[in-house]
DNA sequence: ATTCTGCGCTATACCGATAAAGCAAGGATT
DNA sequence: AATCCTTGCTTTATCGGTATAGCGCAGAAT
């Protein structure tokens, strides 16, 4: 038995007055002029629903506007978890969106495994007026979301078909082949963790084009998953010196910095035996001890720019001109290059 | 005009088969044997409810049910923020909890600072069916929450009067003071950042009181803001070396790792000239490269608890028997004592 | 004297569900 | 043969708002 506290209602109100529970409404909901409502009952209108401490029911209104006024935030990448302090950075980002177009945050805790599948249903049960969504773009419901035209928007990596705010990672992908080829590497090597995402192919994609145009060599062992990045190196130093890889790219952060982890267990020395690049810059909170070379993306501003967006799909009825952004990143030298 | 796609409600699926809403309404909750729907219907209902792809707006469930199955998190420290790590680890806990209790979490978004008024206002408004609260406990509203009964649970800081779980800080500062001690110390520094923190109170009473029972010395220079840092280590150098405090213990982690990084630029070695210990338990991501000595909390538990006493407020009507819960923490020792 | 117009508000229906009571038909009971 | 019970649904009211049309009255126009 939810424990909800004696509610005033409006009907409350328009008893205590002897006027209608329609006059009310117009009055509290700023309709007053369009229905021709008198000064004098507007005025005994408001002072009695201030006295009364009235506060109008939202669910009420939701149902008769069809609009929530919540906006939902759905992942589709298993593992990823609100906990993930870069996935906290976006949580800001669509606040600070949300905040700016008068919306609710809601965050969907229902199924195990959040999919797309729960975006899709949280549309359709009303709870939420639209969706960020951020996952793979493979989901068989990415097709229905398309032809039913659900509100969705996705961020970071893209979903064909589906307005999408994400980071520049082709510019990002080339400042790191960039700044390694400045820094006199010739021999690299890709490690990815993730699959099934755009911006793990675009990054790189991005590096492998820009260093081949450099003249730089790159290979892709797999994925680097957690737990095996030993391994990973263990092979590392099987190579020969003269042919090995001089720098690990790693498609961000978090893999970045446990291959730096299991390098130092190893004895490898870092950037000198082996350089090591990230890509997100996350808030380490160590900054200026103990610094990644990364590269920076403002997930804060993707966050709130495709609040944005899903705000003017919702209002206007049809995505904005531009649907698609990719939002300026910059390279931040570290210890380990 | 927000965009919601047509919809499929209780009415069209009871048209199509020529039987009443109810009785579709009473297949599709559950409540088919209560009111002794026929199989055969209770089929046909079934058949129909899924071709046409129904879902039940929770919208309107909500509003006669008067419970939407939303908790909320409201925060009335100011600067706070979600993209802060530490809040992060929070939100996956409110996550994880609202899932096992099977509600969704709301992040309020309205105001510019969202105080314990946000949190009250949306109970209030029937958008949430409760709160999780964390704040400073001297707001004004705190007192008309109590009086209203409305189901508020605090977190991390204690509010007079409501359910709170927290951390234990008082065996953290306890542990902080033997590990410092352990280490040789005699002369602390405490230095705190929040004030109007019912946990950075604890935490130093605890410090203290154990600093005392050991023999050490401890002071108190005020509050470290962000920027103040440099400030703080210029007056700490100016201290005769024979005199000067060997170890500041910090309220949390990122006023340690910033009292850190001015350490740093002002070349004072640590630990071995100035010992620094923090408190929060952070996952820095760079563990193993580079590790602040602290106290864990598991601030995810906590907030799982603080869901599932919100919870069982809600379903009972009154406060578990356990509704003042502090979590165990643990000392981690690190590169900086 | 009659119709028209503007004012200030009320009546009714509806959003999509659920709770509670009602009611018709058929078989069992007395 | 009359009553009761069970089965299998339907009816009505309600949650708390909002949209739309309407209605009585006063003064102005005809």
């Amino acid at each position: 038995m939810p424990t909800t506290p004696r509610l005033v209602t409006i009907q409350d109100i328009a008893d205590e007055l002897s006027v209608s529970k329609m006059t009310v409404s117009a009055v509290l909901s700023g309709k007053a002029s369009r229905l021709r409502i008198s000064t004098s009952t507007q005025e005994r209108v408001r002072t009695a629903a201030n006295r009364l401490g009235y506060r109008p029911n939202e669910v009420a209104r939701a149902l008769r506007r069809k609009s929530t006024k919540i906006l939902g935030f759905a992942t589709g990448h298993k593992g990823l978890t609100t906990s993930d302090p870069w996935v906290a950075q976006i949580l800001g980002g669509l606040q600070d969106g949300c905040r700016e177009v008068g919306h609710d945050l809601l965050l969907h805790c229902h199924a195990d495994d959040t999919t797309v599948e729960n975006a899709y249903d949280a549309v359709l049960d009303g709870r939420v007026d639209g969706i960020i969504y951020y996952g793979p773009p493979g989901h068989p419901m990415t097709e229905r979301i398309r032809e039913q035209r659900l509100p969705v928007v996705a961020i970071v990596d893209e979903v064909p078909g589906l307005p999408c705010i994400a980071a520049d990672d082709t510019s990002g992908g080339k400042l790191i082949a960039e700044h390694l080829f400045e820094r006199g590497h010739t021999r690299l090597l890709y490690a990815p963790q993730l699959m099934d995402s755009s911006s793990v192919l675009n990054r790189e994609a991005a590096v492998i084009a820009r260093a081949d145009a450099l003249g730089m060599h790159i290979s892709n062992w797999g994925k680097v998953t957690a737990g095996s990045e030993q391994t990973f190196l263990t092979r590392w130093l099987d190579v020969p010196a003269e042919t090995r890889p001089t720098a690990i790219v790693a498609w961000d952060d978090e893999t970045a910095i446990r291959i730096w982890r299991a390098a130092r267990k190893l004895g490898i020395a870092v950037p000198d035996d082996l350089a090591i690049t990230g890509f997100d810059g996350l808030p380490t909170q160590l900054e200026g001890i103990c610094d990644l070379t990364t590269v920076v993306v403002q997930w804060g501003d993707v966050a709130r720019q495709s609040i944005h967006t899903l705000h003017t799909i919702l209002t206007s009825g049809t995505p904005p001109e531009q649907t698609q952004l990719r939002l300026p990143v910059a390279l931040r030298a570290g210890d380990t290059t």
